[in-house]
DNA sequence: TATTGTTATACTCTATAACTATA
DNA sequence: TATAGTTATAGAGTATAACAATA
């Protein structure tokens, strides 16, 4: 038997039972759930504040890291990094080394504002998995994990 | 412990371990993976397959039905099926017993495609599925639906 | 030539609201 | 007044590719 039933003869589909829609749909309501906090705070997208968590988990880095970290293609970072220098959240400097590359780095104010931000969203995060058993919390943390390894192989992000 | 055993005293976030971001992750990538299917295959996108799998499996329905069993907002059933009554897939009619609303209904050409189009559909969910135990599956499941519920309360959709 | 990063383009999605026709 | 549906708009996401500078 198929994940939720499904039997060979029920030749069409609901919606509601099938992965692909039901994860699309959740996702983007806890995605907005969560933006909406540094939306209306801080007036940040989420493409910036996922660059400021990720800088302030990590350090500095290049925007070719931050990409890697935080599943956006490179574009989207360029520009939500200029925001971010022009928020005075971020510094860009030359990468000595490498005159291709740039290293971001967190400002004072981006730190004061990650030290505001984080516990907020591990706040409603908290808030989303009290609907859930401890079993079930445990569970879709390995869930997650096997499906993006299961959709690695189709293309990056 | 919380779910993925921050502690207090960790005051930085890891996105990888957050769960709405690997949520948005992994649903975009499993989207794109769906859509690809019904875009390179037949040139629907997610809102027209949405519509043509729902009248599929519940009937002939107005737009507002379909908004509220596809999770979209009525603006985006409306564009999307006037595509599909481009491509000859449905046929739109008006309700004779209520002037302001439409019906909408599968034709045989939307049928066939149907009918081409779920078992694939079907086979790609089965194939991400072969990721994770068959207790995994049906712990997805339920965890999906008690996000959903939980969520709920945010708006709709 | 390949890589880092920026910029441009075009298309879709999202949210909102104005608008019409009917109830 | 309220509801069903259409249409318009603006902002954000997505994908692609052209481009400049450096390796």
């Amino acid at each position: 038997m198929a994940y939720n039933g499904k039997s060979k003869n029920d030749n069409s589909l609901d919606l509601k039972t099938f992965l692909p829609f039901e994860l699309a749909v959740v996702a983007n309501r806890v995605s907005r759930m969560v933006g909406r906090i540094f939306d209306e705070r801080f007036g940040l997208q989420i493409p910036e504040w996922r660059i400021l968590v990720a800088l302030d988990h990590h350090g500095p880095m290049a925007p070719n890291d931050i990409s890697a970290n935080t599943s956006m293609d490179k574009a989207r970072v360029s520009r939500a990094q200029k925001r971010l220098a022009d928020l005075d959240l971020v510094d860009i400097v030359d990468d000595p080394e490498d005159g291709r590359r740039k290293v971001l780095k967190l400002k004072s104010k981006g730190q004061k504002i990650c030290k505001e931000i984080v516990p907020e969203a591990i706040e409603r995060e908290g808030w989303l998995l009290e609907a859930l058993t401890a079993a079930e919390q445990v569970a879709l943390q390995s869930i997650l994990a096997k499906l993006h390894d299961r959709t690695e192989e189709i293309d990056e992000n």
